[in-house]
DNA sequence: GGACTTTAGCAACGCTGTTGCGTTAGTTGT
DNA sequence: ACAACTAACGCAACAGCGTTGCTAAAGTCC
């Protein structure tokens, strides 16, 4: 019976507005979806219901009955998400707002085995759910954000850049089996781009997180949902040319924008060069958002954004028109690990797509 | 009552299942959508009704009844497209399957202006009406691919490239008015884009038309759809930089793709410029299906062809993962025209986008 | 206190796809 | 020839979604 996906797009619709909005009530949620009142009400209830949003009082107006207030229930549900790096492995446990409520980093060991990462994994996702909070029957499961290239339908790493022991691993396969856990498994740069998206809802439909951190990536929201491209592999924005017979780049090209970027003497130079990309990328997809993210970035986070700022400015024609939004990621080194946790969370309480995404 | 959505939904996929393979019967479109046969039935029923499918026969297997086998009836829907360049407007007569069955091209006098434009088109539209063929009853609406900037919303044309007339004109409204239809206006890329992607089918998920003809531009489809970008301006892939402080641009910038392949010495070296910037393309979008048109383009077509091609076999990483497809055009010069009249099928017979694309 | 305004909710309804089961049109076996 | 079997088909009852029509509730305003 496909009236479960009517039923379930609306109620997202409900939630997606209560994410974004401090309070809800019947009347404006019909507006906006279109939906009638008295269907309104109907999701409402079933929310109520989940225990997904709670009553908040009344709104008087000048006139008439009180509206009945509604507003999020942020602890009603809970993600654990996994920054993968070369070098750590970093945890986030998220709220249904989106809001980080803890986190842990651990090392990993040089070149680690897919084994020992599951190992920290599990410890780590362990003592998370074992800190007072959150208890683990309202856990939608874990995300992981992990380095490509990787099959995310298959939620297979192909084989993550410089690592040597990660070619064909099913990685979803074995974190679902070793946590007992629904687990989602994503390159860290459309996690990364997840974080923003739902942390800023509906406005936020055609963007990029451009993520400098040991390479240069893109993750990319494309008409309000992950674009991840044919073969899942899309955000490889660090290897587009943007100066032929450049510089070597390791990928065997030359006058990738990596190379460039990493060439460049110092953090301004870097950073207008990344702003060169960014302009690439805006006369190709029209974005209305930039996030930029990523330790290498942040670490100059002011130097590149008012570098991006400026490439936008001045290099963008019809800048007047096309206006565009530049800002460091909210959520700042932290934003990869919670990304995975909120593809989970967009996964089971987001916006459906009927085909299944 | 949004039940409504999925009577379309399942009624477009049947459709378009219709339109990929000679012939459908029940069982396989079960299967494929998901649906139970009974529920394929109903819709089976109601195509027959409206006219959009007809009885094919029926199909013998080793034991049981016989199934019954549908088709798609061409005839049964039409819709005329237009493309308009800076000296001629070109229609094209398309009916359901995506199959042209009758154009004409006209010459648009020098730097014309939309009165111009809507007494051409008009007159064109009606000399189409008037060769024996499609009674007007079933002509779902005229596309207009436009050159842009343009507001694909509203159909507001912002201010076309060197066009001295074309500076905030409704032109969606003027032509409705004009001609009585339905009227879609959209980039010529795009438009272009879903020409081809009318014709392929559920396997053209991720893709983009690369068209050369004074100037050059990209109609993306991604994740089975149209992309159009936060402005509906998306597609400017021309000035993108390749070169950095390369030669300089009409735009204002330098080293963009568009002037990097102009100054290219012959069509061979001008190929391998569009090559690399399909690579970025690739690298940055992950697409499976690479189109090339446009007028300039096809005069060399196998050329650009083989170069795209080898640019993706020697510089995308990974290239036996990563399969694309690289094609000429299947329409020719017709495409922009004949993706036009298909953006007025799909809107109406195409599978639908709750959000409304 | 009555008129008015706005919100809420119950009940009947229309339409979607689903389920259960009998019917139809073939082939296979004796 | 005729029963047994197979696979597709279709009628009828049903479940669940949002909608419609109407009544009740909870305020303000005069």
């Amino acid at each position: 019976m496909h009236l479960a996906f009517l039923r379930d797009y609306h109620e997202a619709q409900v939630i997606a507005l209560a994410r974004s909005r401090p309070t809800i009530e019947r009347g404006t949620v019909a507006e906006i979806t279109g939906l009638t009142p008295q269907a309104v009400s109907k999701v409402i209830a079933r929310l109520l219901e989940e225990g997904l949003i709670a009553p908040a009082g009344v709104r008087r107006a000048a006139m008439g009955k009180p509206a009945a207030v509604y507003q999020l229930v942020p602890d009603s549900r809970w993600a654990i998400g996994a920054h993968v790096t070369r070098r750590a492995l970093r945890l986030a446990l998220t709220d249904l707002a989106g809001t980080v409520r803890a986190g842990a980093t651990t090392a990993l060991p040089p070149d680690f085995t897919p084994d020992q990462l599951l190992s920290e994994l599990s410890a780590g996702v362990t003592a998370l759910l074992a800190s007072p909070g959150p208890p683990s029957r309202r856990l939608a499961g874990v995300g992981i954000g992990m380095i490509g290239p990787l099959d995310q339908a298959t939620g297979t790493v192909r084989d993550a850049h410089r690592l040597r022991h990660w070619h064909d691993i099913p990685l979803a396969a074995l974190a679902t089996e070793r946590l007992g856990l629904p687990v989602h498994v994503d390159k860290d740069v459309t996690a990364g781009v997840t974080a923003e998206a739902w942390r800023r809802g509906a406005g936020f439909r055609d963007a990029a997180l451009i993520m400098v951190e040991s390479g240069v990536g893109a993750g990319l929201w494309l008409g309000g949902s992950a674009h991840r491209g044919a073969h899942t592999n899309a955000g490889e924005f660090g290897h587009t040319v943007v100066q032929l017979d450049g510089p070597p780049c390791v990928c065997g090209r030359r006058g990738c924008l990596e190379a460039v970027h990493d060439r460049a003497g110092d953090p301004a130079a870097a950073a207008a060069v990344i702003g060169v990309g960014v302009v690439n990328l805006l006369q190709t997809l029209d974005l209305g958002h930039i996030v930029l993210a990523g330790a290498d970035l942040l670490e100059h986070g002011d130097v590149y954004r008012r570098a991006v700022e400026h490439a936008v400015r001045t290099q963008v024609p019809r800048a007047d028109w096309l206006s565009v939004e530049v800002t460091l990621a909210g959520l700042g080194a932290g934003t990869i690990a919670a990304g995975a946790a909120m593809q989970v969370l967009n996964a089971r309480y987001g916006v459906p797509d009927p085909a299944g995404r």
